[in-house]
DNA sequence: GTTGGCACTCGATTCTACCGAGTGCCAACC
DNA sequence: GGTTGGCACTCGGTAGAATCGAGTGCCAAC
């Protein structure tokens, strides 16, 4: 058979001999087989599909070197076979388009998309839910970080009698706030000084260089400022602005029948800052999913995460994700991810008025070519 | 012995025959036993427990009593004896002490507390983390609402041509934000002029209640106020405002070994509104504990919440809630929720500066009596 | 009223037999 | 050469039978 007689350059230990078609059918409909069922797939339904005009034999001995590939593995002797992360991976890459949405899921996105509003978090929170609920999945959602959002607004709003709320509006909508204490009583009209200072001095800057602020004549004003100021960088400290918000987890003990996965799996989704690193890492690696011990949290060696970036007129604004199995569905997995993810970013950019940054208001055109990860041949 | 011989009024059907303190002896030796091992407690065990001394053969007698009168069941026959709900909640109203914390929580809380910072979602975040932390359930926070506290600062922050945010900061810290749409471009001093009406108008009202603003001369100014003033009355609608913080619900997946019940379980927490309306209805009913389907939801139905009120000042701010299976161990989840619900009452009221409200700042005593809810005879 | 004794129940566990989906191998075929 | 049908073999899953033992209900004796 053709096994592309090269070298063996073997970059990868056995890895990358690539497959013929034949072997690249059987491999689909296993996986597509095993998706749908949960059960390990013998020869003789991979036989029976169409693509594979072959006997049961044949696909056999076929199955024999897709497993020492490491494409399959059996569960045990004399069982159907089950396709593993790798074999996913070649499914994901290369044997699967996008897929699309039926009409009924297509029309919710739509509906939901129309109705929305809102404030942002409400947004997302909401558009989590939406995404787990096409998919029946747990969905991830994780907002914009603020860091580089110009400030429109600094306001100082008295609390108590030593105490002080700082709050900063940004351009994406977005309202920060941090409580801050101050020496001895102060007058409210000093806060109003302070914050007409504060607003001067920041208005237009980013949270994340927030520079010098001038200084008033008025020593008192000045210890105010200072601490507003020294409180605004903490604003934008690591972790602390990002938000992530989770749709459906009950989803995942649909996922999965062992308790104890769901129990690791949901361990990990209350930990935020995982979540986020999570997706981070799968988008800047290029990719849209990620398989079983690809990301290198055990916990979730038996799920797979499918991700889509959410960008606002070409900037980056966060990303949309789904939890599942291994054998979750990828193509429509993938098709709900950036359908969403590309809407969401739209509606964004909709609710910031186009004018939310430098950029001119083009909308970035909508790349369906890079959706599956690294597609190739 | 003492049966309390009270002429039998039965306002429920069978039930308030009160238990003479053997048989509750037993009661509370089969929750007991139940909750520590999760398995059906034979007259044998129950023999043996310190404080019933009687052969177990007399057990067995009082235990048909007890099933007859629905405090136990029997799984099947020639199967040891389970607590029913109602068994439980005897258990809770009758037998059992709030509990104490451990030295290790007792230091656990108090450090957190010492350290816990930053804004009110953060501490409300954090502290369901806390709950969960110490009781090994799934815990749930929710913050004061709203609708009370008075407004301190209303503000108007142009977003783009047409788009303007309306910040609202209340006096418990909380800052509420709705974008509205403004007919045509609006400049920013129209936008300041009509903060400034706003704020005139509205300081020191609460969102419930925010009556009328006054006209300027001003056409266009009074246009954005008024939008703008709308927008406010939707900031206090329902549902809106209350947030609802879930921590660990991975301790689910643990308290529960059927994977079906902890989807269903999840499912509940999944609906903040649900959530909500179920602790406030336990509190409303003057309770700390709700049992198996003592609340309305059959998905909570092998469910027990503990439920404590969070108040500042005396007044209601809140709740914090233990969500575990009916065989939880009530001393200790009764403890914790009571401990943190007031540590966290009394850091939100220092938050604040004791002078959040028109109340006196005079700390509310300590009620350790009501405990255990309605702790009766 | 309490207790020890006793026959009985019934879920859980273990063991055995068996079924059948699926495999690996091989000889025959194209 | 690759492909195919045939065949013996493997082994997890299921069903039934036997066994075990914790726990019960009842009763006679204390």
């Amino acid at each position: 058979m053709p096994k592309t007689e090269e070298p063996t350059i073997d970059h990868e230990p056995i890895a990358q001999r690539a497959l013929d078609d034949r072997q690249a059918a059987i491999l689909e409909a296993v996986v597509t087989e095993y998706i749908g069922t949960a059960q390990p797939v013998g020869s003789g339904h991979v036989a029976k599909v169409a693509g594979v005009n072959v006997s049961a034999a044949t696909v056999r001995s076929e199955m024999v070197d897709l497993e020492h590939e490491g494409y399959l593995v059996q569960p045990h002797t004399s069982a159907g076979r089950i396709p593993t992360d790798k074999g996913y991976r070649f499914f994901v890459d290369h044997l699967t388009e996008p897929g699309v949405l039926g009409p009924a899921q297509r029309q919710k996105v739509s509906r939901f998309f129309d109705q929305v509003h809102g404030e942002m978090e409400q947004m997302l929170e909401r558009t989590s839910g939406l995404l787990s609920d096409l998919t029946s999945y747990a969905a991830v959602v994780v907002g914009p970080t603020h860091e580089s959002a110009a400030i429109r607004s600094v306001q100082l709003v008295g609390l108590g009698p030593r105490l002080a709320l700082l709050v900063v509006v940004l351009a994406d909508g977005a309202v920060e706030k941090r409580s801050i204490e101050l020496g001895d009583d102060t007058p409210d009209e000093l806060l109003a000084a302070a914050s007409t200072q504060l607003q001067l001095g920041l208005q237009g800057r980013s949270l994340a260089e927030t520079g010098v602020v001038a200084k008033t004549g008025d020593a008192a004003v000045d210890r105010a400022v200072g601490v507003a100021h020294a409180a605004l960088s903490d604003l934008s400290s690591p972790g602390e602005a990002e938000h992530v918000f989770v749709g459906g987890p009950s989803r995942l003990a649909v996922a999965f029948d062992a308790v104890e996965t769901v129990r690791s799996v949901l361990g990990i989704l209350e930990q935020q800052m995982v979540v986020v690193s999570l997706l981070r890492d799968v988008l800047d690696r290029g990719l849209s999913v990620s398989i079983g011990v690809e990301h290198g949290y055990e916990p979730l060696a038996s799920c797979a995460l499918v991700v889509a970036p959410v960008s606002v007129d070409g900037h980056d604004a966060g990303a949309v994700g789904l939890l599942g199995p291994t054998r979750m569905n990828y193509p429509q997995a993938l098709a709900a991810a950036h359908v969403v993810g590309e809407r969401l970013g739209e509606r964004i950019g909709d609710a910031l008025g186009g004018s939310g940054s430098e950029d001119r208001g083009a909308k970035r055109p909508r790349t369906p070519g890079t959706k599956g990860g690294r597609r190739g041949r």
